[in-house]
Order: C-alpha cells, then sequence, then structure tokens
DNA sequence: ATGGTGGTCTTACCA
C-alpha cells in the first residue's frame, strides 16, 4: 500500500514537530504540505534528510509555500505552473514511484469581486491548462492540496450562510468540476463517508468544537489510480492537538504491487 | 454581541 496525504500546515516552523510525529505514525509515504511559509534558505531540511526521507520545496517569507515529504526518491521537479507569471509559490510537481503528484495551495480568494478573487479563478485556469498535458504524459497522475473550494453544499456545515461567499461561489466550483472534466475524480467520494466531514475548521468561534467547518482539501485522481484507490479518508486527530493548523491532513490508500 | 483566532523577520496583513 501507498499512503499519500495533504496537510495544510499553516506554518511549518511551528508544526514541524506534529508533521514529524504525524509523518511516522499514520503510516503515510508521501506528504504534501501547504502554507508552509518558510524561505528555501530556512527550510529545515535536516530534520527530514536526517530520517532519510526525501524532500522537495519551494517557498517564500511569511506567505504560501509548498512541500513534499517522501520515504521514496522524488523525481522530475517542476515548481511553478508553466507559462503563468506568478511571484507566489503555491505548485510543485514531483513523481514517487512512477505517480505523478501535483501538489496545490489554491489561492483563498479574499471574497468574490476582490482581485484576489480574480487571481484565483486565474490560477486554477493556469492548473487546468497545465493539467491538460500532465495527463497526457502521466497516466497515474493526482492533484492534491488546499484547494480553498468546497466541490458541495454537502462539504460545507451551513449551506445557507455560506452560499454565494468564496470557497463555495459557482465560479470557483465550476473552475473544480472543470479540473474533474480533463478525467479526475475526487476520491474522497469514492467511497462511504460520514456526514458532515470537513477539512478545515476556522480558528474562530470555536469552530473547530462545533464542527462548523468545510472540505477544501482534496485528493483528486486520474482515472489509472481509480482502480487502485483503496480509501480515501479525513485524519482528524491532528486538528484536535495543541496549537494545531486549522486544517487537518486528508489521505489516500493506493494499493501497489 | 457586526465581534471572535492564529501566523508572521507583526503592530498590518492574510487566512
Amino acid at each position: 500500500m501507498l499512503n499519500i496525504a495533504s496537510w495544510n500546515v499553516n506554518s511549518l516552523k511551528v508544526r514541524l514537530p506534529q508533521v514529524l510525529d504525524w509523518f511516522e505514525s499514520s503510516d503515510t509515504d508521501v506528504l504534501a504540505l501547504q502554507e508552509t511559509k518558510v524561505t528555501d534558505e530556512n527550510f529545515p531540511a535536516e530534520a527530514f534528510l536526517e530520517k532519510g526521507y526525501h524532500i522537495a520545496y519551494i517557498g517564500q517569507k511569511t506567505y504560501n509555500g509548498v512541500a513534499v515529504i517522501s520515504k521514496h526518491p522524488i523525481e522530475d521537479v517542476v515548481d511553478a505552473l508553466p507559462d503563468f507569471v506568478d511571484e507566489q509559490k503555491r505548485f510543485l510537481a514531483v513523481t514517487i514511484k512512477g505517480i505523478r503528484v501535483v501538489n496545490v495551495y489554491v489561492p483563498n480568494g479574499a471574497a468574490v469581486d476582490t482581485d484576489k478573487y480574480v487571481y484565483k479563478l486565474a490560477w486554477l485556469d493556469a492548473l487546468n491548462q497545465f493539467l491538460q498535458t500532465e495527463l497526457q504524459k502521466h497516466s497515474k497522475l493526482l492533484v492534491l492540496g488546499d484547494f480553498n473550494i468546497a466541490p458541495e453544499d454537502r462539504d460545507v456545515h451551513d449551506p445557507k450562510a455560506w452560499e454565494g461567499s468564496v470557497l463555495v461561489s459557482a465560479p470557483e466550483r465550476k473552475a473544480l468540476s472543470d479540473l474533474l472534466a480533463l478525467g479526475l475524480t475526487d476520491s474522497f467520494r469514492l467511497f462511504e463517508q460520514e456526514e458532515e466531514s470537513y477539512s478545515w475548521w476556522d480558528y474562530r468561534q470555536a469552530n473547530f468544537r462545533r464542527n462548523r467547518g468545510l472540505r477544501i482539501d482534496l485528493i483528486l485522481i486520474s482515472e489509472a489510480l481509480n482502480a487502485l484507490c483503496q480509501a480515501s479518508t479525513i485524519n482528524v486527530e491532528p486538528r484536535k492537538n495543541e496549537r494545531p493548523s486549522d486544517h487537518t491532513p486528508v489521505k489516500i490508500s493506493l494499493h501497489c504491487d
């Protein structure tokens, strides 16, 4: 079994002990991180290398930043969306055991009718363009990360309150369904899941305790991986940690020979 | 009750 996970850690500096603990205890082979918020010079590489892990990362000061931690060698690293000028470090594609792993931190979008929302939709369009060609080159491909989009109303704790707002708006959901139309599947919905399953809870208003969350951390898989996918889960435990990230890890198990 | 939390080379901004 090959276990692949995604976790928006909201500062790798703060969350490093939690990441190391969870990576080991959860039997994860490949972990995609978002919001590392660390420059490449300050990335805590040694903490992973001394354990024999393989790493790839691209970051910046204060904001954004993505990384991949792997128990298997990493090949063919691409650290930016091609043909898209972007100062923000949100994209990292790697190949591990013949599987193309595309780690994304999709822009949040702030609110509809803002420049950040326009940037979010443009970014998603550039991702779509990239995946069109990438899927022709890699039959085994997955796109995982913080999509900052809840695919459906059942992924939202209070759809009425959220209606039309950023993270659920129709243009964002259209951009997500355009990704799925390339031949990708939201792995979480391949399996029976508990109702009110979420991956992110705002720090404010005791939202986690009240399970007022959204499912915005996704693992999209190509058709060739569909047949190999044995499970897709949300691992809620790390959200209960002291000083938790506001996101919790999501994970798939792939059958491999 | 129009707030609230948490992260960052902070005291403003992002989420």
